[in-house]
Formats: C-alpha cells, structure tokens, sequence
DNA sequence: GATGAATGAGATTTCATTCAT
DNA sequence: TATGAATGAAATCTCATTCAT
C-alpha cells in the first residue's frame, strides 16, 4: 500500500510537508481532531508554529489533505477491481481487503479517517460527502451487477446492501479502534475471509457456504 | 418504544429539565455538539442561559445524559428478546427494529448518539465504552446461542458477527442522516428486513433464502 | 466576650439570622471571601438559598455586619479602657488582651475580620476606613496622653507608636492563623504579656525591664 | 534597591513580559487582584489580550510572579545582613529600611504583596507560606542570635519578637497605604528610626533609649 | 418567613490565525 | 523557508441576585 505521496517535488531536506501530515495523523489519532491544538501538530512533527500555515491554510485543510489523500487511492482501487472479470465474491473480497490492509498499514490514519470524516455528519463528512458518496455507490454498481448476473437476489436494494457491506466493514476497524475486538495478523486476515462471508452466504448453516480455505 | 422518562415526579411547570435535553438533541444534530455553544441550547429551549447549568455541570454532561437514557433502553430491549424463545432471525429482526423505530421517531437523537458518541473514539465513546460494548456483547451472545444449536455457521467468530450485524444497521441509518438513502414509512419497514436478510441469509442467491412476505 | 447579639426581637425559633451570620463565619474563615458561594453559606447554615437574601442585602452585607458587630464591640472596649485612671502599659494590655481574647473565644472570626477587612485596601477595608481609623486613633491618644505624662518618649509621633502597637498584635494572630506560631491557653496569655513587654519596654535588655510575674 | 530583573536576555522589544508584569502591578494595586480582570492588565499594558496568557499560564501566575521576584530579593537582603558582624539594631534597621525603601520605590508592588498575599490566608499566602515563613525565621534568628549575646532579653520567644517587628512595619506600609499616615521621603526615613527605636528601645522613657542622631 | 428555580452579566481561558523578522 | 510572538474572537462556566410560590 503505497501511500499517495507525490513524488517529492525536490529531493532537499525531509520534507517538512509530509513530516507535519504524518505528525498530523498522530496527533489526531491520539487526541481527537477538536482536542488537539495545531501547536501540538507543530510540537509532533518538530517544526515551528507557524510552518504548519506555511503548507497548510489552516487546520481543517490538514485533515482535508490526510482524508482526500488515502480516500483517493480506495476509490482508485475499488474502480481498479469493479473493472476486472472476477466474480463479485472476489471484487468485495478485495475491496475488504485494502480497507482492512489500510488499517494493519497504518491503523492511525484509518482511525481518523472514520472517527473524524466518515461519520461526521456536520463537519467533514459534509466537507466530503462527494468523495464518500463515491465509494458506496461504486460499491453499490458490483452488487447491481452481481444481481444482474443473478449471483446476488434480486430484492435486496444495491445501495442498501452496499451500506450494509461497507457498514460492516468500518464496524470491524471501529472495534478494532476501540480496542473492542483482538488484533493481529491473524485476525485482519481472518477478518477480511468473515466479512465477505457473512454479507454474501450469510450467517445462517445451510447451502449458501462456501467451503473456503483461505 | 416508550422513552426513558421518569413519571414526572410534579406535574407543575413543563419540566424545564426535558425541554432543555430536548432541545439539546435539536441542537447537536443541527449543529454537531462542538460547533454549538450552550447558549444555542438554551435559545432553543427558550430558558436563560444558566438554567442549563443549574441542570446539569456541563455541556458534556448534558450529551452525556441524552445517550444514557437512550442507550440503556436499547439495552433493556435486548436483554428482553435474548431472553425470548423465538428463532435468531426474529431476535435480530427485532434489534434491527428497535434501532430504526428509534431513528423513525427521533431522528436527531440517533444522529446525536451516532455521530457524537458511538464513533468519537476520543471523547464520548471513549468515556461510554463500558455502555456500548455491552450491547456488543449482547448480540454476541445471541449470535454463539444460535451457533450452539447449529442454525448458524459455527466459523464464524460471534464477536465479529455481532460488530457486522450491528455495523450494517448503524450504516443504514448513517446513510439516511447524510441523506444518501431515500427516506419513509416504507424504507424503514424495508430496511429492518434487508438487513436481517443480509446478514442471516447472505447476499448470494441460493437456499439461504426464506421467501418472507413481510 | 458576650457578642453584641441584640436581646432576640422574639424568642421565637434558633434566630435563623444569627444562624446565618454564625455559618458565614465558618465559611468565610475556611474558604476565604472570594472563593465561598452564597449558597456555601446558607449549606452550613443548614437553611434554603434564598433566605440569606432575606436577611441580609447582599453578600458584602453579611460580611459587613460579622466585622461592625465585632469592631464596635472592640472601639467600646478601647474607649472604657482610655477612661480609666491606669498606666498606659495596663491599658495597652487590656486592648492586647481584649483582641488576643476575642481570637481564643471565635478565632474564625477575627481571621475574617483581619484577612478580609482590616488588611483589604480595596475593598471592605476601604468601605470601614472610618472604624478602622478610630481604632488606631484611639490607640494614638493613649500613646500621646503617656507622653504628655512623661511615661513614654517624646520623640515617637503617636500615630507611628499606635499603628506598630496594633500591627505587632494583629502578627501575632496572623502567625496563628497562618499555623506559623504555637496556639494554646499559654501561648495566648504569655503573647498578651509579650507585645507590651516588646512595644512599651523594648526587646534591649538594660533597665527598661519591669520584672512582672504574669 | 535593583530590581530583581534578569539582565535582558535580548535587548529587542520593550520586553513585553516587563510590560505586561509592571502593568499587572499597577492595576493589582489600583482594583485588587479579584476585582479587576485579565483584560485591564493587557489594556494597562497596551498589549493584546492574550499575550498575557502567551507569557503566564494564568492570572495567579501573573501575581505569583511579582511576589516571588520581589520577596527573594528580600530574603537575600536578610541573608546578607544576617551574614554581617553588626550590631542587632544595625540589623534590624537594615531590614526595616529595605522594606520602607520597597515601599518608596514602588508602593503599588508592597500594597499587593502585602494586601494580596502576606495576610492572603485563603489564597496566595497559602501558596506561598513557605517563603513567607522563610523572612519570619530569619528575623527570628536574628533575635536568637541577639539574646545569646545578652544584648536583647531572654525572656521574649525570638519567634514572637520577630512577628511583633514584622508586624510593626508591615503595619507602618498598611497605615500608608490606606492613606491613615502621612507620607514622603522625610517620614520614610523617620520611620525606619522609629520602628527599631519603638521594638528595641521600647516605647518606655528611661535607660533604653540610644540618642541616635540619625 | 422560607424555598430554590430561574436569570444573565461577566470572568477566565483557549487557540486558530497572522505577521514581522 | 522557518520562527514564534502577538492578536482577539469566542466559548465555557460561575454565581450573586431575583422572584414566584
């Protein structure tokens, strides 16, 4: 997962600029996005005050550049799987996969990315609803597919199952998140296999499952 | 779904205590509980400014209050239908129902306890984890009974379980709080079958269904 | 020391007036003026809020009255004490003994009286200038009555003699309540000898010295 | 009488630190410390109203500030004298005229640290008892020092006598203060004689007396 | 007399942002 | 680029006082 950084405009010093973004993602993460002030940003990332308004024109412009930065690789991504010719199993295998990969890569920067943008219904998540609105319905078009193919039942609503998808899938990271849940290898990976198994054959016994070996 | 209220110990003035907690919820769901300042609570309830701190010690307390009152209802009714010997499906059908009955009837006070506390791993959620997690686990223990008697799949972890079911349910009502999901009488009752279906029966066509005629 | 209670307008209940002003007493002593709430008064009180109001005007009225009840009932003192026909020491010693006493009798009194009025230069200690200057000039006429004698040195203006009297005194009590100095029966009664010993005879050793027994 | 200011780290801006510390003398001394608010003392100073926040965490630390640079320049001035082969009286008068010198230079600064934290007991005095009693004992072992070598009876507990002269003064700049005693350069001097005379000679005519001329 | 809910002016403190160097 | 002093608009919370009962 390499992240979006741009591919250094001059090889000079460590690049203050993504110094302060990662220190950003830290200070955000341990502090809440309203409970921390940009001195500790500035503090984080060893710079001065006033450099972090040299790069950034304010403090939200901060968090725009953190969220815009990782939402775009997974929008990228997800259109990069919708347009393969896998079954629907593996394009949402996929999709859960890189989220749930994006947390074991840096469990900090997803951390913010739901607590401050994805559910902030007033505040950045408004900012962003174009961008967010993007990724359901992108998900929302392989299930109309699946359905079309007659792989998925016909009455469950696309959108309503992409919600459902995705909703459960954030609610794993938020477990995660909370300490709620047990981490590791082992259980990201496990994770991705569960998701995808509960939403598409369900959690009930019966013909739907899908002998898998991971 | 009768609300927490106590039976109104004097019948006298109209309880300036629920007017300025109702008033409350207008105000965070409107504004975000950070962007409003505590005089915006008492404009709204029209009693002076002080009157919310003769109430309760703080703002925080007040948001605090509001979640309580909310969420040990939703407590109550799950250990309710735990206890109830009908099938899985009908105990998750019936959370799921609670949960969006709840938004039906008050919209702003699932959006407040939503977006204000159940993801704000910093603040509030952080302060109410012991709250939150025990509805979790609460769901958790329906879905490892359900295991046991083998109607459903014994792979997949209970807790992981509970957090997709619940997951999914608080997306859909993420999703009609952003106003990305069409609202009504008839999306709700839709949408407490949907999810139940989703997550019992899988996506995938095949036997996981029961042709339910709601 | 009987306080200057007036002889109880009617017998009636335990005069909530006094119960009052007696709590503000403890109040203002344990928390200071400024950091006590009038509600802290009318909590020690054992009575409702709004009767401190009904009593007294304001805040500062209580205080007031605690400090004028007192200080009047000193200036009385001081006045009988200047009108006797007795040495000059035997008269400082009875207004020493006078306020030495009134500390063993209520010492949270006349902490509040000195911490809170005779030493506020801009607030209470301005508003009783008048009574507190009367003090000191009592004190003056008997210094300049003992020059007149020939008891006392000519050369020191008695207004200078009278202040450095009182403020040796007030030290004393403030050491007290400061926990700077040991308290006790003894201790009071040997400071009474002590502070005229120190003002009229001076801390030099040599003939000034009367041998006095206690 | 230096000031206990550093040596101006840096010679560039009028030392706004100064600015805001010299201004916060003023207004303590002209409302008191509780009446008046952070914003008089950043109007006083022509400064912003934060600035004061950007050099002191608080509004106490701003009063904490000006008593501790002055006091121990006081406790140094005590050492010293302590330190020298004079005699008592000598020592004696040294500290009474450093006192009354500190009250000539700057009354504002002796009136708030004697009205807001020498008699503070609620408040600052608590926080600072600790350097307070620090200037008593070393009065005090002055005394001592005096009654070993026969020159100051033994009868008079050094701890006493150090209040007494300690309060005669303090009393003194209390009497200037409240505007109760007349004041100028020949009474400051006066003073310093009259205040040793009156708690070393005693106020007694007779063998006491040391016909200082002054 | 007695109660305590209700009022609202005002104080401290915070902190994003600007700007001179 | 880089620094951090300087600004000042808010926001929370306190609490003396009022008043209807």
């Amino acid at each position: 997962m390499s992240a979006g950084r741009t591919p250094a405009p001059r090889a000079k010093s460590p690049d203050k600029r993504r110094v302060i973004l990662d220190a950003a993602v830290r200070v955000f993460a341990r502090q809440g996005f309203h409970a921390c002030r940009v001195s500790d940003i500035a503090d984080e990332a060893g710079v001065a005050y006033g450099l972090v308004y040299h790069y950034f024109g304010s403090k939200d412009e901060v968090l725009d550049t953190l969220f815009l930065e990782r939402w775009n690789v997974m929008l990228a991504l997800i259109r990069e799987v919708d347009a393969e010719a896998i079954p629907v199993r593996d394009k949402l295998r996929a999709i859960a996969s890189f989220i749930i990969d994006s947390y074991r890569h840096d469990p900090d920067l997803m951390k913010v990315i739901i607590v401050e943008v994805t559910r902030a219904a007033n505040s950045f998540g408004q900012t962003h609803i174009g961008q967010i609105r993007e990724a359901y319905e992108l998900i929302g078009g392989i299930v109309t597919e699946a359905q079309a193919e007659g792989v998925f039942k016909a009455e469950i609503e696309p959108r309503f199952a992409a919600m459902a998808f995705y909703g459960a899938i954030e609610q794993l990271l938020t477990g995660w998140i909370f300490g709620l849940l047990p981490q590791g290898e082992e259980q990201f990976e496990r994770a991705k296999w569960l998701v995808v198994e509960t939403v598409c054959g369900g959690l009930e016994a019966g013909a739907g499952e899908q002998p898998i070996l991971r």
